[in-house]
DNA sequence: CATAATTTTTAGCTTGTGCTAAAATATATC
DNA sequence: GATATATTTTAGCACAAGCTAAAAATTATG
């Protein structure tokens, strides 16, 4: 429905995107820094300093110096309409066309710059309007609204709680894999065995009874709702 | 940094692969001239001299200024592949995602410089593959080898002759609708019934007994091999 | 074949997006 | 509160691709 490509509005350059996906990744809801943005994106300080000013030019966000950036209204809708656009070809990508975890990234990064909103909501259809793709994020709506997601991670899961996996952190393939082998996927359900203070360690038993023993950098990349 | 980084070799940037295309859609074969690609892509005259530089530099092309350009072994299969992945992307949108004729050309316009070739062979197996599009355009092989076609347009049929569509002519799209309404796609089986020299008027009956009449114009729009 | 028309190239400018090095500001530490 | 460290901005530059206007080469016409 509206946005850059049925309205005939000229399209946002990619770089453009790629900014206000960084914004909203980085500084969650409040500001995020220049540094943090560079880094992000790999690109230098000063590269982000004068897109900043671009973007503020372009009411996507607001900017003062030396003080970071947030997204306005419009910023925000967009890159709300980027995350539904990745995270739905990333569900199609490992539903239909056979991608591994680790495949899926690049190219979702690559193609929710090229569809258009026809695409997105075609392929929406097609797929069942999911709304949580495989990892378990939620989908933004097309309007750019998103359920709120109240899981925690299950490094802070107490002894004996049983929980249910609803989401695992995509930024490590690694770690993305190592879940994936062992059937540490979202939707499955968990009982929290030990919990262990001096290290972190927690250990969980599956609905198979099967243990796992996960140090805490591993329980800080599994997010968990109560059962 | 422009479309950079993926499988390998440095990708080509989004107005290479389109110089490209244009060079190897305009010069069927043979050379290119400087006007025919700046009408084909819509760019200043000076423009496209400046990029066929560039694009020797490269070792894409071959260019003597004021003589035109034509693509090396190296453009064409580059050509090639990014006529293999339109036609499938293509093929996808129509079969898959209830794309009208109309609403394709564009959106795989733009899929064909994102998508990797991962992407590509994948949804060519996805889609059974297919060695025609729903055009009846041939689909180039992952290696940049295409099929002979052998159709001639409908116009040069004879009458009395029974001919099969393979091919509709994409460039105009209210061409394409008006085909697409009367049943005149690609497979379709005809008997010419009559040929008018002085107009160039052709008449054809389909299989269900359809007489459909044609200017010469329309007539050239259709491609047809004997049945 | 000389001149007119067309096509192509050259020269010089613009915009978007990146970079580095140096200067300015903010934050942290003594 | 003064100074050291870290962050951010400014200034100046590069490169891909586009543009226009003027010059040059090619092709067509009388």
């Amino acid at each position: 429905m509206n946005g850059v490509v049925s309205e005939g509005g000229s399209r946002l350059s990619v770089s453009t995107e790629d900014y206000l996906k960084a914004i909203w990744a980085v500084g969650r809801g409040g500001s995020a820094s220049t540094k943090e943005i560079s880094e992000h994106l790999s690109v230098a300080p000063a590269s982000v300093t004068n897109m900043l000013g671009r973007l503020q030019e372009m009411g996507l966000v607001r900017y003062e110096r030396y003080r970071g950036a947030s997204l306005t209204e419009r910023g925000y809708r967009e890159a709300l309409r980027l995350v539904r656009k990745h995270r739905l070809i990333e569900t199609f990508l490992l539903e239909h066309l056979g991608y591994s975890w680790q495949e899926v990234h690049e190219e979702a990064e690559r193609l929710e710059h090229a569809v258009s909103d026809l695409f997105t909501e075609r392929l929406a259809e097609y797929l069942g309007h999911p709304g949580r793709d495989p990892h378990g994020d939620p989908i933004p709506a097309p309007d750019g609204t998103m359920e709120r997601q109240e899981a925690r991670p299950l490094a802070e899961a107490a002894a004996g709680e049983r929980v249910r996996i609803s989401r695992v952190d995509q930024s490590s393939p690694e770690v993305l894999e190592y879940f994936g082998e062992r059937g540490l996927v979202p939707g499955r359900r968990l009982r929290v065995t030990e919990t262990r203070k001096l290290d972190g360690v927690i250990a969980v038993e599956d609905e198979e009874g099967n243990s796992h023993t996960l140090g805490a950098p591993l329980a800080r990349s599994v997010f968990v709702e109560a059962d």
